[in-house]
DNA sequence: CACCGATTGACACAAAATGCCACATTGTAC
DNA sequence: GTACAATGTGGCATTTTGTGTCAATCGGTG
């Protein structure tokens, strides 16, 4: 009999993000299931879901577990529309950084994507509102975080209100990205509330260069509120060719426009 | 010179980008899974890996590898110390609080705990300099959440330095929970840095009530620092009984000593 | 609500896989 | 040939996984 390799047992941290996986798609796991789909014994299972549950990833319950985390959903959600554009504009994004910048990066799904795509970036230093930057990047060797103080906005889980706009007015950033709510087909960033308006307008003008990261689910997405100076923005990055009246309008400000292809960094 | 490499075995570079790139896609790799794809000895493999785990690009697990961002640091495995005996701290703890009271939560994972225990209080408002705390409750209903703004600390993933300081300073807190590094036979907490314990300091003169929470892991762990004030906080809480040279020279300072059970609150 | 069979959980111990170290071997450059 | 780095080997410690046994729990049934 050539011993023909068994179908690999997984490494046990791809088993545990496997199980993560599912019991999050699904809601619960079960055992026997599990035990079954990663061809090892029960008692592995249980010591896998023992493992996830003691640090506090699942809840055990007779016969396997549930998912744990009471909601997170808004803001989970989010990042997995369009998570592939995203991606792309953070690549693009991220190329424009040199090693030892000092960035401003907003709160938001696609300027988390500039983050995670940050990661083979030395000696940065980046000033964020968002909770989840701030908790990624501050993990890379190498690289300063400063997070701006401020009341915690559940839905965003970032920083905002006074404190911010006190905090960033301290410092000095060679680059920064924003998010937005919405594009005008005059080309013209919108944003959801008032005070969100002011923090990014503060952002454009605390940065040498301001770019806008906005994917194209946001290109027809109207909000009620104008960003202030939005004209001294670099310009936008976008996962898709922007509509053609707001191209025109753009070039007519004088901002640059962006496309991340997405097809051509391949990683 | 025969340019012909012969094609058995790939220069150690060459693996090394291989196996980035592998683990970069499949999250993991293994190491007999390497070890037979290039065709050499499991040990050199494991020197490959460690080579790169120095450098930052991956992070060892046991039986192979994880991409860097694959999963959290540190702080989960210290999360898991002790969890039982957090977790009663945090319930003794959260049974100090009202609701809607203005509480302060230091970073660390007992504090988390304590975070953990306070899900269905209403309209608190809570200030901290954890990531994860502020996370974690900014999702509950009715919890106001103010972060401390300052420079993230990697290695416990929470705001540091002169701005959380002067951000402290603009508010009033009914409660405070605070953390420490080890506490002296006298029973004085104490703490690794001096900034760290400067910032204890002004958490403990800044609330009208401020308690030490403590796991008995930390009751024979010796830190450099001495914090300020340290006579002017409300007590400890523990999850085990002082060693009795501890105990006494607490009361004698007049502080309190709470303990948690653990047996009596079930979850 | 007591009873029953089947499933699941808990634990102890055995087996297997992996990690680690010291030292031998190989390959390469000078 | 020598020196140096890279790789392989073998022994032993540690971690992970499997197995078997027995207790606890679940889902019905009468």
């Amino acid at each position: 009999m050539p011993a023909q390799t068994p179908p690999e047992r997984l490494l046990a941290t791809r088993r545990h993000d496997e199980i993560l996986q599912r019991a999050g798609a699904a809601g619960a796991v079960g055992v026997g299931e599990l035990a079954r789909l990663f061809n090892v014994s029960r008692e592995t299972i249980r010591r896998d879901l023992k493992y996830l549950a003691e640090r506090g990833r699942l809840d055990i319950v007779h016969g396997g577990a549930t998912r744990r985390d009471a909601h997170e959903p808004a803001l989970a959600q989010r990042l997995a529309d369009n998570a592939a554009g995203k991606a792309a504009i953070g690549r693009r994004a991220a190329a424009l950084v040199s090693d030892g910048m000092v960035l401003l990066l907003d709160c938001g799904t696609t300027t988390l994507a500039v983050a995670h795509a940050l990661r083979d970036r030395q000696g940065l230093t980046v000033c964020t509102t968002s909770l989840a930057i701030a908790q990624l990047l501050c993990r890379l060797p190498r690289t300063r975080v400063h997070l701006l103080g401020g009341e915690v906005d559940p839905t965003e889980e970032a920083t905002t209100g006074i404190d911010v706009l006190d905090a960033i007015a301290r410092f000095r950033f060679d680059l920064a990205f924003i998010g937005g709510g919405g594009l005008t087909p005059e080309a013209e960033i919108t944003d959801y509330t008032r005070a969100g308006a002011e923090q990014r307008g503060r952002m454009i003008t605390t940065a040498a260069q301001a770019w806008f990261v906005i994917d194209h689910s946001k290109f027809h997405r109207l909000t009620p509120v104008r960003i202030p100076h939005f004209a001294a923005a670099a310009g936008l990055i976008t996962d898709a060719p922007l509509p053609p009246s707001a191209a025109a309008a753009l070039a007519r400000r004088g901002l640059a426009h962006l496309q991340a292809g997405g097809r051509n960094q391949p990683p």
